[in-house]
RNA sequence: GGCGGAGUAGCUCAGCUGGUUAGAGCAGCGGAAUCAUAAUCCGCGUGUCGGGGGUUCGAGUCCCUCCUCCGCUACCA
């Protein structure tokens, strides 16, 4: 038997100075969906995902609630741990940048970009705003009333002058180029393809990635008053994850490269220009694909705290289902895309999609086969034409799901999936098998039989996006546990008639609005 | 300002290298059926395809121009 093929995937590592929001949620999920795809399709799969628990950020979030960047990263971490499996996901390991493993891997890489020639010690200068962490050119200041500087977001700035490690950037313009070009892949979607060439063509400045202000993150090696800054820490976790520097070690052998990162838009540069160049320098091989998913919107306005309209997770899954949620998120927003949530089109969503098309589907057709067949698989007949169209759509679907997968268009897939469920229905109301109970029970019987045989395929796919669910509805069709991943799709899985079967029961109910669903609303 | 993207039915969007009467889903209206979670099935859209000009036998689909919206334009994860 041949090999398994590694895949590897990560989502980012989010940032725990606060408690997980809808779109960890959403980035979990959608990964978590990619990774159990491939393991259906057969592949050895590595799902990664974590927390970034250094930086100023958390320094300064502790600071303000009065304990120790260490306190917050021990109160907020776990949230994200719960949120992960809460939420169902299926990700081998979660690591934490203040890991010892951690700590080793990303000095190592330090000490390779090092060797290499692409670090040196310089002197970082500039109006820094404490508040926006960040430094302004001169250009971009304004003045205040009171005749100092302020950030173009109106914050008090400084002029600070600090010794900093500098990361060679610039001489990695043409690589980077070069990379993009020959691996036109590597950046999805395409339009962030696009902004990160264009930033890349209008070169590069060299980076600081050392701080000696603050003390929370890795230290330099050799130079330990220095701790490494800016995304050297963070984006190094997925070398770690897989065992680096242990670079002969089975995990790392397997599965670096990683096949994909997935994470939000707006952190594309730092992966696809930052950590690529990181990598070349290292002599570490680079990550294959990295894709940026888009934004969430409640109901078109961006969630933030001080509007009061951040989603909870937790909240959303209590109130709705684990695997409505995650079917909600990966159908309703064309992934790569910005996207809106509203109560509606949750509730829309699992009452058209899950309960009336696919739920009531399996409700129908099992229901009957329970009353009539003995509770049994029952034996198919000759098959009609009608017959052998429907079993043809349900064997062919797979091809184009994978498609739109490997494009990561995880919505598409499902609307394939979902374009053979409304032929399924189309096929059951245009045969009516109720109304050859009594003249023909044969036919009948096949016709229950090709159902279930589809509906056996459609619970297969999408159990990615809906593992508790596609779960469930395979147990409701005796399927045994050993016989659910993708190559039992087609011919070769076909229902094997006389299957008892327990008593049917809804795996997706209607939802039903709460009254104080309505009022929170 | 520069680079990139988008403006198509009430809503969300498909429409590749130009070619039959411009499509889907959702919502809405009407009907059928009754196996089923009042679920399902069938029928119904005269849309200036952002405006204008051009190329072509023929343009939503190419070119020019204008308008509107969005993203990126470096050291926050």
């Amino acid at each position: 038997m041949a090999e398994k093929r590694p895949y590897y995937i990560t989502t980012a590592i989010s940032y725990p100075n606060d408690a997980p929001h809808i779109g960890h949620a959403y980035e979990a999920v959608a990964t978590d969906a990619l990774a159990r795809f491939r393991r259906l399709q057969g592949l050895d799969v590595y799902f990664l995902t974590g927390t970034d628990e250094h930086g100023i950020k958390m320094l300064q979030t502790a600071r303000a609630q009065g304990i120790t960047a260490a306190e917050l990263a021990d109160r907020n971490t776990p949230k994200f741990r719960d949120m992960v499996r809460v939420l169902n996901c299926s990700n081998d390991d979660f690591i934490t940048t203040r890991e010892p493993r951690h700590t080793r891997s990303t000095q190592e890489l330090w000490r390779r970009m090092q060797e290499a020639g692409d670090i040196y010690l310089g002197k970082y200068a500039g109006w820094y705003s404490v508040r926006d962490e960040a430094y302004y050119d001169e250009s971009e200041l304004k003045d205040a009333a009171d005749g100092t500087k302020l950030s173009p977001q109106g914050t008090p700035v400084e002029w600070v002058e600090e010794e900093s490690y500098f990361f060679r950037l610039s001489a990695f313009q043409d690589r980077l180029l070069a990379h993009y070009e020959a691996h036109p892949e590597f950046i999805g979607p395409e339009t962030r393809a696009n902004e990160v060439k264009s930033f890349v063509r209008g070169g590069l400045q060299d980076l600081s990635v050392s701080r000696t202000t603050f003390d929370w993150g890795v230290p330099v090696p050799g130079d330990p008053k220095h701790i490494m800054y800016v995304w050297v820490d963070a984006l190094t976790n997925y070398i770690t994850g897989v065992g680096f520097p242990d670079e002969e070690a089975e995990s790392f052998k397997k599965y670096w490269p990683a096949d994909a990162h997935i994470i939000g838009k707006d952190i594309i540069r730092f992966h696809t220009v930052y950590w690529p160049a990181f990598l070349m320098s290292a002599g570490v091989a680079l990550p294959r694909q990295v894709f940026g998913h888009g934004f969430l919107y409640n109901r078109g306005e961006k969630m933030s705290k001080s509007i009061g309209n951040v989603v909870d997770p937790f909240a959303l899954a209590d109130a709705y289902g684990v695997d409505q949620i995650r079917y909600f998120l990966l159908r309703e927003v064309p992934f790569g895309q910005d996207g809106n949530y509203s109560r509606e089109a949750i509730v829309n969503r699992i009452n058209a999609d899950l309960a009336n098309d696919l739920g009531n589907l399996a409700q129908r057709s099992l229901s009957m086969i329970a009353k009539n067949c003995g509770g049994q698989i029952p034996t198919p007949g000759a098959l009609a034409d009608a017959d052998e169209r429907i079993l043809a759509a349900a064997d062919g679907v797979l091809p184009p799901v994978e498609e739109a997968i490997d494009a990561f268009a995880i919505h598409r897939a499902l609307e394939a999936v979902w374009a053979l469920i409304a032929d399924t229905n189309r096929y059951f109301a245009g045969e009516e098998p109720w109304a050859h109970k009594k003249t023909n029970p044969e036919r009948m019987g096949t016709i229950l039989y090709v159902t279930a045989e589809v509906t056996r395929q459609i619970a297969i796919l999408v159990q990615a996006v809906m593992p508790e669910s596609g779960a469930k509805l395979l147990d409701l069709l005796g399927v045994a546990s050993d016989s659910r991943d993708f190559s039992h799709l087609g011919p070769k899985g076909r229902l094997t008639p006389g299957t008892a079967l327990p008593a049917p029961s809804a795996v997706f109910p209607r939802h039903l609005e709460s009254d104080n669903e309505v009022a929170a609303s």
